[in-house]
DNA sequence: TGTACATCAGTGAACGCGCGTTCACTGATGTAC
DNA sequence: TGTACATCAGTGAACGCGCGTTCACTGATGTAC
């Protein structure tokens, strides 16, 4: 049974995390049942045996990729207090931008406007999960708050924009550096560095 | 004549404004052409009399909606020289998104996730003028070119945020407040602030 | 001023396609004995 | 081990609706004489 279980799973687990890929790279209403289906190698008709509908499969997908920003954030009391753990968050965040091949772009820019008019119960999941990063980020950069939300702000924004202007390569990676080197200069506690070694 | 060109410049005017409020608040892709005509008073039918097609209206709402937005940014070498302007600009910027009635938010944050992955000739035209927005806003700001930047990005993402945050208006006010003041607090060069009364 | 005609903004029925959804069916895997 | 049956993941044809687009038509405005 377990055996059963686990693959039925293991098929839907595919189905999301395509589902999360397909819908950063072209739009939420610009990607089909039938498309996500196919690249799973599977037919559409199968899809309503994982899913009541398309808009559940949206929510499910949509908090799966804001679940991964989320895990990325882990930990931001020490990284505020270490000059280098910051810049490599930074660096990190901003890198998926320019090389979307394996490493996503901040899912709350890309997604967000998307899910934010969406009608129903997508605001009652996706909505309360962009909530609490938020909450969280605030909470735990303590003292930092102002910095830790003016960052995300900032991030989102420069993952926007860098979409944008999408040919125009150079202007996209001066938009990510410049973000990064001004969170940087503008930190408003820069203590000790917690360097390691060379 | 020129009676006649200027009833249906009007009219087709009518359209574009019409659609580029309608896209802002559901999305490009949730708002039809019979809902942008009956908005206007007119038949969908009539719709082809104006455009060639959705997408050349698209186009068109975007462009507006953007320039409305840079019509903003005029004068930002003065402003980031004296604190009082610069605060103004930051406060009427973000003001628009709490009181979407008569302000709209940035356009930017709102239909950039939208249209950046729209195909075709929408890439020639709305993505130049982001370009153009951005590399005006970059030269005019001189030697604060990175802090200009990085205030693009994070007015951007406070909008998607605060907008994303929805229902919440405590956490949208608060991330609008809070990039308002850590934009004004880490700004590079606080020169001399220009007051003139009261 | 009045009549006939041309132009033109706008109408609304109809078409076709894409896409979300349904459903009867199939082939493979697992279970009973 | 072999046979009969049940379960279940997946198939693919079909349906219906929304929406972008077309087109023949209409009623009003403007022009000629």
């Amino acid at each position: 049974m377990s055996t059963v279980v686990s693959r039925k799973d293991e098929t839907r687990h595919r189905i999301v995390e395509t589902a999360a890929r397909l819908f950063m790279e072209k739009g939420v209403d610009r990607v089909g049942v039938d498309e996500i289906m196919r690249e799973c190698g599977l037919t559409h008709g199968g899809f309503y045996a994982y899913f009541p509908s398309k808009e559940a499969l949206i929510s499910d997908a949509c908090v799966q990729a804001l679940g991964e920003t989320a895990h990325q954030w882990e930990g931001l009391a020490r990284k505020l207090g270490d000059d280098k753990a910051w810049a490599k968050f930074l660096d990190t965040y901003l890198a998926g931008d320019l090389t979307s091949e394996n490493n996503p772009a901040c899912p709350a820019a890309i997604l967000g406007a998307d899910v934010a008019r969406r009608p129903g119960k997508i605001q009652d999941s996706y909505l309360g999960h962009v909530r609490s990063l938020i909450d969280k980020i605030a909470e735990e950069a303590g003292s930092d708050r102002g910095h830790a939300i003016l960052s995300f702000a900032a991030l989102v924004g420069a993952t926007s924009l860098a979409a944008q202007v999408g040919q125009d390569k150079a202007l996209a990676k001066e938009i990510l550096d410049t973000t990064r080197e001004e969170l940087m200069k503008c930190r408003p506690t820069p203590r000790q560095s917690g360097k390691k070694s060379a």
